[in-house]
DNA sequence: TAAACTCATTAAACTAGTTTAATAAAGTTT
DNA sequence: AAACTTTATTAAACTAGTTTAATGAGTTTA
């Protein structure tokens, strides 16, 4: 059962979940081992797992207009999963992609239906989770409409430190919603100062 | 009880709850009148209601800068609060405020926790309407990012047909992250063609 | 070791927004 | 009806980004 000691102190920290029921729904997750650059999830694919990640990075992305449009970036103990394509189980059309050596957990989503039919203690954890992320979604987008990209660059670096040294600059320039030139510009305007 | 019958139908349109445990809940719920320009919510205040809207609109907003960034719109038949204030219990940040007569249904805290506790059906419906509003907030941070800001107004005007004519159109400026200026050369742009 | 890539920076011309201020139009109040 | 207030448009000057293309610096591959 590996390290799924992780993602069980994970679960818990949303709610308290009694042994069996939790035990049963985690004795259904995979480890899943990536190498840099290789992709979990690619477009055109349903998924139906959800992921938690272990150790490493994946970039959730889609591509558009030929280049790539980055939505957010997952590092260690977090739960994701391309949800759109997850909960209506239509094809996908992101991508999910290690920037590094990854290691995920994924459990399918039979099992997961199943485990919450069967503990509503693991349904609240489950509802408690959606919460938690929507909460932090809508900040974003809040920051989008109020605050200048610099603010935002600044932000990131703070929120997530490491995260630029994990992660190329043209694909963080994506994520702020600039070009790798507009993100270039920003930079050598703090350096000055 | 009312006109509780569309917040009924709201909910068992997102999965099945018995009549007992769901009566039970509305019975909860309080009805609120809202005037034109009246506030529901204002920023300082702790929010211990969850809110369904059932006629009017009330729009969701922050003074930052000595101005007022309006992050969303609420009409007809949708769910609402202020959740950051919600569920930490710490003094909200933002005000609810009715752009027309509007009529609102609340319920608290203590009761809907009191109700999905008792019935596991409720708790799910908790977690999918959660989960909902996650992937319509994610998708607009996405837009937000890919999208031209002439796109989006006019997205705008496709999805929420009638809300340029129920609300000024600075706060839909806002809304965009645009100011007044801004929005009136997009549209001016647009006539043109 | 050299060749080939990948990635970040720079420059130059351009564009879509901003700010401030003035004007016009519409709605409210007296 | 007149006066006042609120909202939308326009203009002019400005700014923070864009696009395209070239250069440079590290990495990886052969």
């Amino acid at each position: 059962m590996d390290s799924l000691q992780n993602l069980k102190n994970k679960v818990l920290s949303y709610t308290k979940v009694d042994e069996k029921p939790l035990d049963y729904w985690l004795s259904f997750y995979e480890k899943i081992e990536l190498k840099k650059g290789e992709a979990l999830v690619s477009a055109g694919q349903v998924v139906i797992h959800f992921y938690y990640l272990d150790v490493g990075c994946i970039y959730y992305y889609k591509m558009q207009d030929g280049g790539t449009k980055v939505l957010e970036f997952y590092t260690e103990d977090v739960f994701f999963t391309d949800l759109p394509s997850y909960v209506k189980g239509a094809p996908s059309k992101y991508f999910l992609r290690a920037t590094e050596d990854t290691i995920v957990y994924a459990i399918k989503k039979t099992y997961t239906e199943k485990s919450y039919d069967e503990s509503h203690q693991l349904e609240r954890f489950g509802r408690l989770s959606m919460q938690e992320a929507f909460i932090k979604s809508y900040s974003r987008v809040e920051r989008m409409n109020n605050r200048t990209n610099e603010e935002r660059y600044l932000r990131l670096l703070e929120k997530r430190p490491g995260l630029l040294q994990r992660v190329p600059q043209y694909l963080i320039a994506s994520y702020l919603g600039l070009t790798p030139v507009g993100l270039s510009k920003i930079r050598k305007r703090l350096m000055k100062v």
